[in-house]
DNA sequence: GGCCCTTGCTTTCATTCAGAACTATCCCCC
DNA sequence: GGGGGATAGTTCTGAATGAAAGCAAGGGCC
């Protein structure tokens, strides 16, 4: 890139004619904040579950017996969530944990007989709601949004990647 | 809804067979977050600022003078955030915060020339994250998950107001 | 077989956050 | 023209968060 060429963009961009409402990032944090809150009002009020414990009730759910680090893979969040997350779901009786007999540091998760009863009620409402969010968009519209945010969902992935090594490099 | 019609809907649509991987709410949080954290630190490494300040900041440019009740809006945050990153934006010579000589009570944020040299400097970053965040989808899909994103946030509006109204009938 | 580095998970601590309470000012209406 | 209620911003408080330390057990490697 020449400095020529950059200079000369400048004044046909100028800064301060930014539009942040415009700018896909922030829209797609507002977004997200938004959908995110209607859930977690939703499952804090009808079941009393936070979205990290939704999550960890969801895949230990279709999953049977999950680690703790399994578990952190399949919902995206790091061990120190899963870890509360999970005590929490023990101290209310909706899951058991328990040693893994193969490897005396791993600890095995599944859900008790009372954890599977809200598991199951939860899902149709999660369903539900997810049901309600589409109704705003058309078919195409949303398989759209499903497609395009599994890819930027990949570049990111490599773009932080990228950064990793940069920063490692730096040392 | 009969409880038959209900009955006969559980066996092929079971619990045990949900995939959080799929459920679109969950996905945009994940890839929402992911994106976050890209920008997040590239304007605290660079230029120090956390995302609330650069919300600020990016609006307040904008604008030239403006009130922190209506950077609130521009920028999606609640009034305790705009004035926590006003704080600290003024604390750091960015931003000049004065009385609005109509209302007493009304706050007037103004960017300083340190503030503006700043702000002119951050623009182009964030344009170019954001650009290489457009490189890993085509044209088309970029703008077809603008658009999505458009109509899911004005859905999503509907849809919290609907659960106000529902929460004030409860009274 | 014993040292040491790694791995799996939990706990701690300092920070961040959202919601509620608080202060100051304005505006409406009697 | 003075109370009552609304509004603009700030501060307080309890909960959530993430980074890093801590702990326990596995697995090389000599």
């Amino acid at each position: 890139m020449k400095a020529r060429a950059k200079d000369a963009a400048l004044p046909r961009d100028p800064a301060g004619t930014f539009r942040l409402e415009d700018f896909l990032p922030y829209r797609l944090a507002v977004t997200s904040a938004r959908v995110s809150r209607i859930f977690m009002r939703s499952y804090a009020e009808q079941y009393g579950l936070t979205i990290p414990e939704w999550r960890v009730l969801a895949v230990v759910g279709r999953h049977e017996t999950l680690s703790p680090s399994v578990v952190g893979e399949l919902t995206a969040m790091d061990k120190v969530k899963v870890s509360r997350a999970a005590a929490s779901l023990v101290a209310r009786g909706l899951v058991k944990q328990s040693q893994d007999p193969e490897d005396g540091r791993g600890r095995l998760l599944r859900l008790t007989r009372k954890g599977t009863t809200l598991f199951g009620r939860v899902v149709p409402t999660a369903r539900a709601l997810e049901e309600q969010l589409a109704e705003g968009l058309s078919r195409t519209e949303w398989a759209a949004l499903s497609r395009a945010l599994a890819k930027l969902d990949a570049h990111c992935r490599t773009l932080d990647i990228d950064e990793e090594v940069e920063a490692e490099a730096a040392d």
